[in-house]
DNA sequence: TGGTTTAACCAAATCGATTTGGCTGGTCAG
DNA sequence: CTGACCAGCCAAATCGATTTGGTTAAACCA
């Protein structure tokens, strides 16, 4: 049963220590040499090099990152409960995003772990062995963001952290040039009572999208007309406020819900209303997603170039990782709109006659 | 800039050296402690947890998985080339899995990382700090399997491994059978001289259906039509392969692609030779996903309940993770059909009469 | 009383790497 | 010839936990 110096048990991986004895120096010049460090000797490194390789040596993981501190490793993770983010099929803008991001990771030599915006993973958020985190969309004092940085990970987010003394690094989204490209676009199609349907959450693309229409009311004298629906409600909460909103205000003839899962519930509350999408009520939404897609009609929406994005968050949390001088903002793709059904100008279907 | 006994410095997180000196015993007793393990005064355990809890202490992870070596994360990786697994989208069944396959590991303790079916990844693969890993839908001889394999991991398979003397433990898609009820389905519907249109790669949901078909068409005495399609082709390849079916055999009025992007490469080819679907040919898929729901006509599909799969793909890993008596074989709940549009029997719009 | 058992605790080894702080022996300037 | 300097190498400390193999003193038994 013992293990005799010459006697090596089969099965276990070779160390340090094993490809120091083959070559015939200390643990302290291998590791030097696999590592392109240190004062060694050319020839002696290459050797070293040889004979780590013809041995199969590979350098344990955790042996490395206990020492060396760094995990490679980094977590997404998405504040908006799971109703809206991923909704019913579960995919949805986190997920998405986490396709990309995951590819980008890898070739930075990051490990990316999915955390699933679910209460029970607060706890286990700790028990993460992570350099640092992205954060899709945070809100104002995200408990997710605070818990993270108390334990001081790197952490930038996916559109801006609103109302924060000192946001996160971020990626910029742009918010506010989506919402008015939105705006314009229904505007152009006929629209001239548009009401806005938002989160009530401290959201950067709420505050943004807010912001952004209340200007483009301004410009055209039109009444700002703002109703919010409780994400964790899904649709079905986003179809409530469509109706309370529908109730005072029946003159409205467009909705702008940047959600997507909040202007499906708003069709479907139109729909049960018996008016017309697009004919007397126009929809758009912001993420295009499969919900959006899936909608009947199916939705006016905007190309965020999401994988983009992924990529420059990965890119963006990398930069902070190794050392502290990386950018605080990244700009990310201009939105492009994708015009569908939803807001197709009543041309030739109009109700009533000129 | 010395750290006296005294001054403790201020950042540094407490580690258990720092609680054995606060409660005034040695690291060992506290390791026993919080671990419930060893023989240790139930008063002193008490003592040591409170003081443990005040001092803020938690286990450094990385000292915890070197010593115990264990690191509580786990893969998820798919064979699939990305162009069938997700798309110019991304989503697919690889990421409709990982939503939810990561929330059952978080509820087990484990941390999910996503490995992309990139080329790249493979010597990434080997980076990664994991005790085990779910593979979705492996080929015979996987080179992603055997590179785990080679280093001692726990692998379980979603989808049977074909053609393997020894297959990994895996959960049963049961792949015959969902394919027997697509053909029922599409007879049903009318269908007489129905084509199999699958990928050319040893995947057991292939392997499955073909079986499952070639029965099929025994019982019915039809002939066998059986196409093959290169998986990283994508839907360019899918239509391709069904244009020369077509060409070689015109009187084909159903076509069963399991892959969906298969499937819907099918439909366009049969769109720009001017045949209609589903009048002159029906189209049914296997996986539901977004592509097969935009399809127009949208696809008839199979639910897989991916979502009970992805959860006991999680359980099954971790029976095999935490001890070697775990299960080979769990069950899939029983797939059920989602006739849309692409199979709808020509009632009224028949071409031909009686 | 002498000997065995047991509860309670601890010092030191261990996991496998990296890093600090040396120690050699040779070269070169003064 | 002496001291400074440097290339090349190594022993030991280090990261922060768990585990092994004890020691001590009290309890118990014949």
């Amino acid at each position: 049963m013992n293990d005799h110096k010459n006697a090596p048990s089969p099965a276990r991986r070779p160390t340090i220590a094993d490809v120091a004895e083959a070559a015939g120096v200390s643990r302290t010049t291998v590791s030097h040499a696999l590592n392109d460090r240190g004062q060694v000797d050319p020839r002696t490194r290459e050797r070293v090099k040889t004979i780590a390789a013809s041995l199969g040596y590979r350098p344990n993981l955790r042996a490395q990152r206990l020492r060396t501190g760094r995990s490679n490793c980094i977590a997404l993770l998405s504040s908006m409960p799971f109703a809206v983010a991923g909704g019913p099929s579960r995919l949805g803008f986190m997920m998405e995003i986490a396709a990309t991001a995951t590819e980008a990771a890898l070739k930075q030599g990051l490990a990316l772990v999915l955390v699933p915006p679910m209460q029970e993973a607060r706890g286990l958020l700790d028990e993460l062995d992570i350099d640092g985190a992205v954060i899709i969309e945070p809100v104002a004092n995200d408990p997710q963001v605070e818990q993270l940085q108390r334990r001081g990970l790197d952490v930038i987010s996916i559109g801006r952290q609103p109302a924060m003394s000192r946001a996160l690094p971020y990626v910029d989204l742009q918010g506010g040039a989506t919402g008015r490209m939105l705006l314009e676009h229904l505007r152009t199609q006929g629209a001239r009572r548009i009401a806005l349907l938002i989160g009530e959450q401290p959201r950067h693309s709420y505050v943004d999208v807010e912001q952004a229409y209340r200007d483009f009311c301004h410009e055209y004298r039109m009444d700002c007309l703002v109703a919010r629906a409780d994400e964790a409600g899904g649709e079905a909460a986003g179809a409530r406020a469509c109706q309370a909103l529908l109730q005072q205000h029946p003159e409205i003839d467009a909705i702008c819900a940047p959600v997507d899962a909040f202007a499906v519930g708003a069709v479907s509350a139109l729909q049960s209303l018996g008016i017309r999408v697009p004919d007397d009520v126009m929809v758009a939404t912001r993420y295009d997603g499969l919900r959006a897609r899936n909608c009947t009609p199916p939705l006016t929406a905007v190309d965020l170039h999401l994988e983009q994005v992924a990529s420059l968050a990965i890119e963006l949390l990398f930069e902070h990782i190794n050392g502290s001088n990386g950018r605080t903002l990244v700009r990310a793709p201009a939105a492009e709109l994708v015009a569908r059904e939803s807001t197709r100008s009543p041309v030739g279907s109009r109700s009533e006659g000129p």
